[in-house]
DNA sequence: TTGATATTGATAATGAGTTTCATTCGCTGT
DNA sequence: ACAGCGAATGAAACTCATTATCAATATCAA
């Protein structure tokens, strides 16, 4: 299940103060818009959306906020080679990883308890402890097989 | 085993001819210096290198030979989202992930049949066709977890 | 050897993301 | 409510990786 906007908000909230950070209007619209996002997107993205409902709102506060978010735990940031950085909701409960459609870009989360626990197998046998893992899977998503 | 020298050089003048391009003394050098590296490499650090056999050899050229040298199966690309692309040679004979450690940058090549095999599930429960894929490990080395 | 054309290197341009800095804002104590 | 201080903001400059432009040069089939 999905953190509701008061949760994050709150997550968000503890996270500052324990940091000395300040809740700010645009924090609190940034994280708005940002939960209310139904596909991963660029910080430039989110920018774009956020100007339409605060023309003054700035570039690098965009930037600075998703970093934030990310520390804090609620976003997470996706690399899939684009060149810029994708974010998702990161609740923590839902880890998954993504199958992502070349051509067309489309992209499905999955969770395969038997790579995750084979990826924890090849960590300690190296001796490593595991941080975080990134697996993305590329390929051709039915529709686009068909043109 | 690793392809020689003279197997990637066959290989890049067989891909260039198939494309209508030229092999040039640029090409040949880089592609050379490239298969003698041991690391993973970037564009700029592997123009360093060649900076000391070659000094009039161009920026772009590195860039763009390494593009063509990815397109015709010699090198692939590694994104360990550190800002900068690495290359690796590809003989696709021995394809493998990497284990990273996150605070000193060494890594481990690994190969489990058995995430790979279960990759291919996940794509073909999807209905995809897969076409590539990127598992990255990252962790603390035995090294790094002593200080 | 020649000519068409691919390639090169210098340089400018791009694009994502970060830094700087003067101004404004949020919070805590009064 | 008010003051004061440090944090946050937005504009703009900057960094860094990579790509595009273009005039000069090199390659190779004929
Ligand atoms: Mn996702
Ligand atoms: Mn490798
Ligand atoms: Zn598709
Ligand atoms: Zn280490």
């Amino acid at each position: 299940m999905n953190h509701n906007t008061k949760d994050t908000h709150n997550l968000f909230s503890q996270y500052l103060s324990e940091q000395n950070l300040r809740m700010t209007t645009q924090r609190e619209l940034i994280l708005k818009t940002f939960c209310k996002q139904k596909k991963h997107v660029t910080a430039e993205q989110l920018y774009e959306v956020l100007k339409k409902v605060d023309p003054t709102i700035g570039h690098a506060t965009v930037y600075r906020t998703m970093k934030l978010l990310t520390e804090a735990g609620i976003a997470r940031e996706l690399n899939f080679g684009e060149g810029s950085v994708r974010y998702e909701p990161d609740t923590s409960k839902e880890h998954h990883d993504h199958l992502v459609c070349v051509k067309c870009g489309e992209n499905i989360e999955f969770l395969d308890e038997e790579i995750e626990n084979l990826q924890k197998r090849v960590v300690t046998k190296y001796g490593y402890e595991l941080v975080d893992h990134s697996l993305n899977l590329y390929g051709i998503c039915p529709k686009c097989q068909k043109s």
